[in-house]
RNA sequence: GGCGCCAUAGCCAAGUGGUAAGGCAGAGGUCUGCAAAACCUUUAUCCCCAGUUCAAAUCUGGGUGGCGCCUCCA
């Protein structure tokens, strides 16, 4: 049985579904202004996660993605710049030139870390008239009040607003960090749909004149969509838990008057440094340049896999290192498995299973189920072990069916030069004629290489 | 000021009542002309104090330290 821990309950529970054999499955995911650095590329990868465990544990997935090409405000003022009309004016592209780039990079980038995406994307842009019918109920219903400058959700209207972040907005210092417009009837009281001033790039015609989706009707509406009023889990980072998911939740059972998700699970963040990463302090990493630095997408993903998803996870070069070593000896032996003649027996593989089946369906402990693997591919060398380690993979993804390519793309190119001096070693040594093999082998390293001798030859190693 | 999370070996990191997974680094060994690589072996009593219990890293209370949120953010 699957045990999962939700945010709302602050408990691990244990997985129910709401339609037998199937999960509905709604994933925050990328707006698309900006390049994602990997830190916010480790919370799709919880998200890639989850969802392998649950197909490894027989359910068909029904997972749904947003794209955001539509600007979130810059802050909860509800007033500030829009990021996707910032960064247009910026370039001087337009939103849709800009979304599209990101975006295609962003599903690159996925790919790139074996992460396969949901069966439905979906882009804010495409779903306007579906975010403003949600709104007409909202307001139809009482749960939302127009001012001057836009739609606003009154937060008194849902009792139980702040269940999620269970933040007691009696405590909270309204207006402490952000000026309070004094139209709302509540502090937190959050846009709905906001109206359009003639210089902002994205607009939609709407009931309430020219204007574009406020920051959080765009998962309600979607989800909803292709979901329904409940569905059974919902991901994203742990920042959406106070603002964005909580006010999603409000919206979503406004009108529903029911429960509309049963999990709700949020992944921590990645730190660099032991603090925050993120875009607007400028110590990001993206995947393109941890590749450009020689690390491969894959030491990324078995770097994230080391750590639960519920932990932050300080990312730093030194640990990175430390993956690609692992990584490649894993690699190594999982080759020299797949090879195996010895015998390990049925009952040793059924006990590695068994214990890596109760790893992953407890709240998705990938780290744990890592050492089982490990542990496992420390066994004689055996075809079988080879075969588990494979099935294992359904859920690490770390491409384990196809090491081999992974050890050639990491053996360097030799260049002559090197490639003539260790030749001149060889001989060398045939001569036994140490000192100048000793000699050759220091100017080999001087140039930045490694000489392994073989059997019969020798293996070149960059350093 | 409010809310919350975390604290395990040099580093990363599992473990939520019965005497500490795994990885990296280090040490010793095998192999080697010597090395390297590989392989084998090996390295902690869990921030501090008090309490509950036959038994605590694991529960409770109190400290100390670090971090996050209450602005946008994965």
């Amino acid at each position: 049985m699957l045990k999962v821990y939700n945010t709302l309950s602050r408990k691990k529970e244990q997985f129910k579904e709401i339609s037998d054999g199937e999960v509905s499955m709604y994933s925050c995911g990328p707006t698309v202004y900006n390049y994602a650095h990997i830190g916010n590329l480790r919370t799709y990868v919880f998200m890639d996660l989850l969802r392998r465990v649950l197909a490894y544990d027989g359910y068909k997935i029904n997972g749904v993605m947003n794209i955001t090409d539509v600007g979130h405000l810059t802050n909860d003022a509800d007033d500030g710049e829009d990021k996707m009309d910032k960064t247009a004016k910026a370039t001087g592209k337009t939103p849709r030139e800009i979304a599209e780039y990101y975006t295609d990079v962003f599903m690159s980038d996925l790919a790139k870390i074996n992460i396969a995406t949901p069966e439905i994307v979906a882009k804010a842009t495409e779903h306007i008239d579906d975010m403003i019918n949600y709104v007409v109920r909202l307001v139809e219903e009482g749960y939302a009040y127009e001012i001057s400058d836009g739609i606003y959700f009154d937060i008194s209207k849902f009792p139980k607003y702040g269940q999620l972040s269970r933040l007691n907005l009696d405590e909270q210092i309204a207006g402490a960090r952000v000026v309070v417009n004094t139209e709302k009837r509540n502090p937190q009281d959050f846009a709905v749909w906001k109206k359009a001033d003639p210089s902002h790039i994205q607009q939609w015609e709407s009931p309430w004149g020219m204007g574009y989706p406020g920051w959080h009707i765009e998962c309600s509406a979607m989800s909803q969509k292709y979901l329904g009023d409940q569905f059974d889990i919902h991901t994203g980072g742990v920042d959406h838990i106070p603002v964005h998911h909580e006010n999603e939740l409000a919206q979503n059972e406004a009108l529903t008057k029911g429960k509309c998700v049963d999990y709700w699970m949020h992944g921590e963040f990645m730190l660099v440094d032991n603090g925050k990463m993120s875009k607007s302090l400028g110590n990001t990493y993206t995947i393109s340049q941890l590749e450009g630095m020689g690390y491969s997408p894959l030491v990324f993903r078995y770097f994230c896999l080391n750590a639960h998803y519920r932990k932050k996870l300080n990312f730093t070069f030194e640990g990175l290192d430390a993956a690609k070593v692992s990584y490649e000896r894993l690699c190594a032996l999982i080759s020299a498995q797949s090879r195996g003649l010895a015998l390990v027996s049925r009952e040793t593989l059924a006990s590695y299973k068994t214990e890596f089946d109760n790893a992953v369906k407890d709240d998705v402990n990938i780290p744990m189920a890592l050492g089982v693997l490990w542990k496992m591919v420390k066994e004689p060398l055996c075809s079988d072990v080879y075969r588990l380690a494979l099935e294992m993979d359904k859920i690490f993804g770390l491409s384990l069916d196809n090491v081999e390519e992974y050890l050639d793309s990491i053996r360097e190119e030799v260049p002559q030069n090197i490639a003539s001096l260790a030749d001149a070693r060889i001989q060398a040594k045939a001569e036994k004629n140490w000192a100048e093999a000793d000699r050759i082998r220091g100017e080999i390293v001087a140039l930045g290489y490694n000489v392994l001798d073989k059997k019969d030859g020798y293996d070149i190693k960059k350093i």
